[in-house]
RNA sequence: GGCGCAUUCGUCUAGUGGCCUAGGACACAGCCCUCUCAAGGCUGCGACACGGGUUCAACUCCCGUAUGCGCCA
């Protein structure tokens, strides 16, 4: 059997956005199961909006989600080269060919009597399409519009009747009317060639077999077929995955928030949760399994059980796989991650940074609580802040302020006593004041978990306080006593 | 406007004519655990877009309608 061959192939007009990730992604699946090869193209035809920074960033994107490919712009590969404006040449080729065998001609139409004819079909409400003015052109014609016209295009020249069956992998087989076929421009009149040739071409000398896209192409893949056809050349497979949408049903955009992987990295989430989410967004393997690793995906992953419906990006849900990935994690890893979040915010002080056992203690505290690494500041900035203030009303939900008075004046005294500094020496202590004040463990606990922290959601206290250390503990009830009396 | 694609809980989905009283996950609600929040456990809420066929039987097949999306731009 023919060797699988696949390519994903983006355009650098800006970041690899979920939608294009995703597609890598089936892509990267499909030909590791298959024992294929994986390709990088880059479709650079489009010079004005094409940066090659762009290029650079989608390459760092994918290669984070673990990616690689076999051949492209940046490893080589014997179909190369790899960007669309290095083939330049060959599309030129196999437009002479296309040309030679009266599949195309040279279409002298100026941009100006074109837009004239679109604006008349759009005034008579028909659906706009070439006129084929210069496809039945005599000769003499020909030479005539050649003076006045000397850098044409070249059109495709379409069949103008019989169908077209587009055999999809994921939909099945779809019938396009030929005569619905527009003669298309193949090369533009600054001899650049336009999506659907360029790709065609690189397709064929690519050896690509299996073509996994986003189902915008499904409409022009009956294009494609016939230049296979004009050129006698062999038809890959097609298979078109369904849209990412926002929550609104719309496509998934700006609107609906990140929409750019780069985004998701900064923020912290995992490349095992992205990738184990985005497959399953359009994709499932059976009625329960969730967590797969990248192996799992590679040996379960079939083109037949990718599902036809757009689907919406549901972040909430990715959160909950990112958490799940995370609490998976050792301490050092999730320590030596969630670092750079705390020096980020600027808040780790140069001991602090070389004290890694305090460091693991903090972040083993709050491993299982945070879902995006990005939250990690949010949960320990008690720690790093001197001014902590806390809410007189919250603290008088729990407890009256004479009572208040009392605990803190009396906790002050438990915790000042302790030699060593510990969390359950702490725990016992305060507890003990439990007993003595009659008084329930959370009455006792919020009231100096809001003073401690600021707030009354925090870490698990006693722990909490250990790491905070005796003086700053002390200082903090300290000033609680003196804000309330 | 033409042509295509799609339509199962709020969301991702399982489902390939009888296994469906439609399964799982996220979210949501409640309970348990508990120093708060998480995590974990249990329970609950919740869907076959609509209308016609075909069939002994339809979520599943066919045809329309509606809605959404894509391409032509």
């Amino acid at each position: 059997m023919e060797k699988v061959r696949v390519r994903f192939a983006p355009s650098p007009t800006g970041f690899l956005h979920l939608g294009g990730a995703r597609t890598a992604l089936y892509n990267y699946l499909f030909s590791k199961k298959s024992n294929g090869t994986f390709i990088l193209r880059i479709e650079d035809t489009d010079q004005t909006r094409s940066t090659e920074k762009a290029i650079k960033q989608i390459i760092e994107d994918l290669r984070w989600l673990g990616l690689n490919w076999d051949e492209g712009p940046d490893v080589g590969g014997s179909y190369g080269p790899y960007r669309q404006t290095e083939r330049i040449e060959l599309y030129q080729k196999y437009a002479q060919e296309l040309l030679k065998k009266k599949s195309a001609y040279y279409c002298y139409c100026t941009s100006f009597e074109l837009t004239d004819l679109r604006e008349k079909a759009r005034k008579e409400k028909i659906s706009f399409r070439y006129n084929r003015r210069c496809r039945f052109l005599s000769e003499e014609e020909k030479r005539k519009c050649q003076k006045e016209n000397p850098k044409p295009a070249i059109r495709f020249a379409a069949p103008l009747e019989g169908v077209t069956i587009v055999k999809d992998l994921i939909r099945g087989g779809i019938r396009f009317f030929n005569r619905e076929l527009d003669d298309f421009i193949i090369i533009r009149s600054d001899g650049t060639p336009t999506y659907n040739f360029a790709a065609t071409i690189d397709d064929y000398l690519m050896k690509i077999t299996h073509i996994i896209r986003g189902d915008d192409h499904l409409s022009n893949t009956p294009k494609q077929i016939q230049i296979y056809k004009a050129l006698n050349l062999p038809l890959p497979q097609f298979a078109h995955l369904s849209m990412i949408l926002g929550p609104d049903k719309k496509p998934l955009s700006k609107r609906h928030g990140a929409t750019a992987l780069f985004e998701y990295r900064e923020s912290g989430y995992l490349p095992e949760a992205m990738v184990n989410y985005l497959a399953l967004l359009g994709w499932a393997y059976d009625d329960r399994t969730t967590f797969f690793t990248k192996d799992e995906l590679i040996e379960k992953f079939s083109l037949e059980k990718v599902s036809k419906n757009p689907a919406v990006f549901d972040i909430n849900k990715l959160d909950w796989m990112n958490g799940h990935y995370l609490r998976k994690l050792s301490v050092s890893e999730f320590t030596k991650l969630g670092k750079d979040y705390l020096l980020k915010r600027g808040y780790l002080t140069q001991s602090q940074k070389g004290d890694l056992v305090w460091l693991e203690k903090l972040m083993a505290l709050i491993q299982e609580r945070v879902k995006i690494l990005k939250e990690i500041p949010e949960w320990v900035d008690f720690l790093f802040n001197s001014d902590v203030k806390f809410e007189l009303q919250a603290l008088e939900k729990v407890l009256k302020k004479a009572e208040a008075r009392e605990l803190f004046s009396k906790a002050y005294q438990k915790l000042e006593v302790l030699s060593h500094w510990g969390k359950d020496e702490i725990e016992k202590n305060l507890r003990g004041l439990c007993q003595e004040m009659n008084l329930s463990p959370k009455k006792v606990f919020q009231p100096i978990r809001l003073v401690i922290t600021g707030k009354t959601v925090s870490p698990p206290l006693f722990e909490s306080l250990e790491l905070l250390g005796k003086e700053k503990t002390l200082e903090r009830i300290r000033q609680a006593l003196e804000e309330i009396s």
